[in-house]
DNA sequence: ACTGGGAATTAGTGAGAGCTAAATCAAAGA
DNA sequence: TCTTTGATTTAGCTCTCACTAATTCCCAGT
């Protein structure tokens, strides 16, 4: 808080920090949930698309700072400190996410950039309003948590849709937000947050996944296995 | 447009170059409207606060931009390219004010400083959806004019309050922008865009000027010679 | 025409953030 | 235990944008 005040590049590496972190890519399966997982200097490096002496560089400035928690070649974490400013700026993007779809029907798959655009800049205020708003949301138009001004979470589901089996029925949860394309094909199949959906069947070795989308008699949409592995239920 | 991407310094120069070259900062009597005149390194220095080697030194590589036209030791202007820039970022900011305004509820004298936060990562897209919610405004809360997405300009009046003659009314069209101070004093005595007022009569040299706000009883209100140069009526 | 002083520019630095090429480490296999 | 190789860090640059100190320019007054 007494501190020089962060720059965008600097927000865009704790974020990533963050999501790398606390945000499972894959099945949460393996045991010590709210486990803080060390991160890999090239896992920053390919998320924010740098070279790997970039994100090394300004890992050491962030240990400097005392936001990230740093040793050489194990990688990285954030700090007290760190997952606090993290956690403001996905506060920042996720309500601005949800402002720009809601209040001024910004397409669903434009608002993750422009949102990018404008999170470092947005003040506790104009955030404080917009949330208030928007009837103090806990989930942006993707179905992502957003954080409380004091740094909790709202629960989520961390199974994926890939996951369920055929025959079951499940309730989508959370699409990802960085995929322009992949969003717009979902909003056309109807495969929303809040849906229901039903897995029919899948292709063989990681083939598509059928659903049929409840209230729909359309032919089931076929997903990939990575997109449905990006879905939580 | 096919130029690499303007940083927020770039459009900090070029916003300040604007406003010193084509806002007149008196009386706009001397002849020759629209002309854009040079702006010396130590005008836009003192815009900035930043050291007169800095303004120089931004000054060179905008002109190696092509952003401004710019001859040692005689000061600069904006080029054809650079006023476009500038005009797009004015209109960012000013519909910002607005939507922080209007749609927001950020009270009128932090608009300013919030909107200068945002203006330069406001993508065009959203500027237009909320150039539309807004209905299309042609000034700002402050009475400032709107420039249009192809760079003309509503026209203003060009006279100060300042030079209003006691017991003559006028009708105020823009204050500034960038007084909080001001700003809360104006607000709260009724002086606002679109108010008719009545100079009452003035102190001696340089003294308050004393205006009388139409529709209200109250004693008439003291106001500055500097703060009245800055209103237009 | 000369000169003094204020305005502007040049010189030289620094911090932030990115890059490529080169060196170095660590962890897995032989 | 030794080697190899992919991941990481170091070295050395570049660009942007700010600063201070030193120098240079222009013009207003004499």
């Amino acid at each position: 808080m007494m501190d020089a005040r962060a720059s965008r590049a600097v927000l865009a590496y704790l974020k990533a920090l963050y999501s790398l972190a606390e945000e499972p890519p894959r099945r949460a399966s393996s045991g010590q949930v709210g486990t803080a997982r060390r991160v890999t200097t090239s896992a920053i490096a390919e998320r924010l698309d740098v070279s790997a002496p970039s994100a090394t560089n300004m890992l050491k400035r962030l240990a400097a700072r005392d936001l990230v928690s740093y040793e050489p070649y194990r990688g990285a974490s954030l700090t007290k400190k760190g997952r606090a400013v993290a956690l403001e700026i996905v506060r920042h993007h996720r309500l601005l996410e949800t402002y720009l779809v809601e209040a001024l029907g910004v397409p669903w798959e434009e608002a993750h950039a422009e949102a990018e655009a404008l999170e470092s800049n947005l003040s506790e205020s104009v955030e404080e309003r917009m949330f208030a708003a928007l009837g103090r949301p806990q989930f942006d138009p993707h179905g992502h948590p957003i954080p409380t001004r004091n740094g909790s979470m709202p629960k989520t589901s961390r199974r994926s849709l890939w996951d369920v089996s055929d025959g079951e029925t499940a309730q989508i949860e959370q699409v990802p937000d960085s995929l322009p394309d992949a969003l717009r094909y979902l909003a056309d199949a109807g495969v929303l947050p809040g849906v229901k959906v039903t897995v029919v069947n899948r292709g063989p070795i990681g083939g598509p996944l059928f659903v049929r989308i409840e209230d729909n008699e359309n032919a089931p949409v076929a997903l990939s296995k990575e997109i449905t592995e990006a879905i939580w239920v």
